[in-house]
DNA sequence: CCAAACACCCAAAGCGCTTTGGCATGCCTT
DNA sequence: AAGGCATGCCAAAGCGCTTTGGGTGTTTGG
């Protein structure tokens, strides 16, 4: 059913059909009763590209998700961020597109997308510090807002949504180092990724207010897998002067961080503590009522439904500045963590 | 920069420019070169809407992807299979549309998808038995592939990839039996999903061939969490009898299930064996040059590079016959197995 | 009572592309 | 030399919608 069939079936011009679907003032009330009732009958919806083609809007947002080259990892968190990202596109009756690409064609991939011109805006996930993508988009002109913030970029330039990296792991440094712990090994992320850099800062600036040194044996840094959280546990704990607590940088990390405590036959929470940061994934909650994993805490999904919200705000209202929401993340108190065995 | 433009700036007509960038004969190949040349250089990609509206050919595929009512959960496989099927439509420049619905209204999500006429067929997750949107989508006439089949739906009558359910589990099953294990915990998916139902199927028929009667304590079926894993494996193991080999029906499931033998101070591939499915994915690896867990492993994203390229040969050729493919999980060995204590 | 204002509706143009149906031009036959 | 046939190009229509710029009939105000 298209808009002409349906405006000849109603015996009116196409023109009204289409004023009363969309709310303009010049068509009466009862006629544009009978038009919805009709459009509803007949399961009408108006074509997505004409309408598209008609008033230059595509009612239509892209994502792209990158591939990191290096392990062929699609991020997790990804499936968490559009399902609230979504919440907020079903209800304005959006669209959203997505794209994975390689992480190193990545500003191809936005260049073709704006190109090929079927979205309105795109919403830019994991930015690296000083993230060419974003003077690209500005360039470009295609409205964008960031997951998370890339490092010397001029933050004020751009809407973002980020967390608290830096503080979410300063304080939980500073709860371990409370505990007594002083050796304290840290399995962060790729730090080339803003995130991931940020969380670093915080962990050594808890470490610079106690006094502590950084031991970069005691520091790792890459893909956030099970695998990775193991080995680099295993390596930290056949060293000389093992750590006695671990920050991990996912809860997927952490699972791999237990199986090596478990191989070892080490306690954890007692032998060995460890804090997790935890993005509140729907499928891999930290515990249900009571949490698990001690734990720095911010949703991923209600990320994405900020980043939504703000991206619809821009489409609609170009002209309104750059907007920033920063997420701060809880620390919570779970199994994992005790005070530094003595020894 | 649009057609016009690129044809104006070349001296050419709008035609003999869209043809040339559509590789039809009837133009020079001279001209081809210029065009593409000039294309290339202003970064001249076709209006996708316009291109769309012209040919009534969209260049895109829809993927409806539910979000469990019960627990709001987006099942994690997700992200793997849409980095398979992405493969495929980036090599064909297909378009990916994604929407996240509550899987209690998918019908309507699709019923709205295919009256919008944006995209040219789409991808049918988690199948249920007899599930309605096969009918529904056969009815509508939009091309689409199942990934997962549909119990008792018609096999026959519609294109779809699967694993075979009930043959990795029934493999499984037995190779535990042959270990001597005789108490057998199966975790299982939602069994209302058809994959759930065909494991639950498998489980019981190497059961039986073994003379062991299928206990009902013994069976739980669940969101695949890790939460689940662990309270289920609790509960079991504060049981009478309890079981000395578990089958979890994910990775994720498998992590609560260590956490739990690891709290009863149960010694995992010793004290009670486990096997998982492995859905291989790549941010959740079983293990890099070995195995970790004992698993029924599958590639999720493999599936979805096959189910991307069906779909797409349906587009392309609406006339040609249903196609299936029934994928074989292999059984790894992993740490996790071992015979059955004694007692 | 007439003009102005209003309410309600419509025809047609245009969004950017593909595609149909020509129209020249040059070359080869007969 | 005239007809036939590729070859290479183009003008214009049309995809389904929105939107501009009227048009018609009915109220309202002076």
């Amino acid at each position: 059913m298209n808009l002409k069939q349906l405006s000849e079936l109603l015996g009116l011009s196409q023109t009204t059909v289409s004023r009363a679907l969309n709310g303009y003032p010049e068509v009466s009330e009862k006629t544009r009763k009978k038009v919805e009732a009709a459009a509803k009958q007949h399961n009408y919806t108006p074509n997505t590209r004409a309408r598209g083609l008609a008033t230059g809007r595509n009612h239509a947002v892209g994502h792209v998700i990158p591939l990191s080259t290096e392990h062929e990892v699609v991020n997790p968190v990804f499936t968490d961020f559009i399902a609230g990202a979504s919440e907020v596109y079903s209800r304005e009756n959006y669209d959203m597109h997505l794209t994975v690409v390689p992480d190193a064609s990545e500003s191809d991939a936005y260049r073709k997308i704006a190109a090929k011109g079927s979205v309105d805006g795109v919403i830019v996930h994991g930015p690296k510090e000083n993230d060419p993508r974003i003077k690209l988009l500005r360039e470009i002109g295609m409205p964008f807002v960031v997951h998370g913030r890339s490092g010397s970029t001029d933050e004020q330039e751009y809407s973002w949504v980020d967390m608290n990296n830096t503080r979410a792991f300063e304080r939980a440094t500073q709860f371990l180092l409370d505990l007594g712990h002083r050796r304290i090994g840290l399995l962060n992320g790729l730090e080339t990724m803003d995130f991931a850099a940020k969380r670093r800062i915080g962990y050594r600036t808890a470490l610079e207010q106690a006094g502590v040194t950084e031991d970069n044996t005691l520091c790792y840094s890459s893909e956030m897998t099970e695998e990775y959280g193991f080995s680099a546990t295993t390596k930290m704990l056949a060293l000389e002067h093992p750590p006695t607590a671990l920050l991990a940088s996912s809860i997927i990390v952490g699972f791999g961080v237990r199986r090596a405590l478990d191989a070892a036959d080490l306690k954890i929470g007692k032998d060995v503590s460890l804090i997790i940061h935890d993005d509140d994934l729907s499928y891999l909650r930290n515990g249900n009522s009571e949490p698990i994993y001690t734990a720095t805490r911010s949703s991923v999904r209600q990320a994405g439904r900020i980043c939504a919200e703000i991206l619809m705000d821009m489409i609609v209202n170009p002209t309104r500045p750059a907007q920033h929401v920063l997420l701060d993340a809880e620390l919570i108190i779970g199994h994992t963590t005790g005070p530094a065995p003595q020894g």
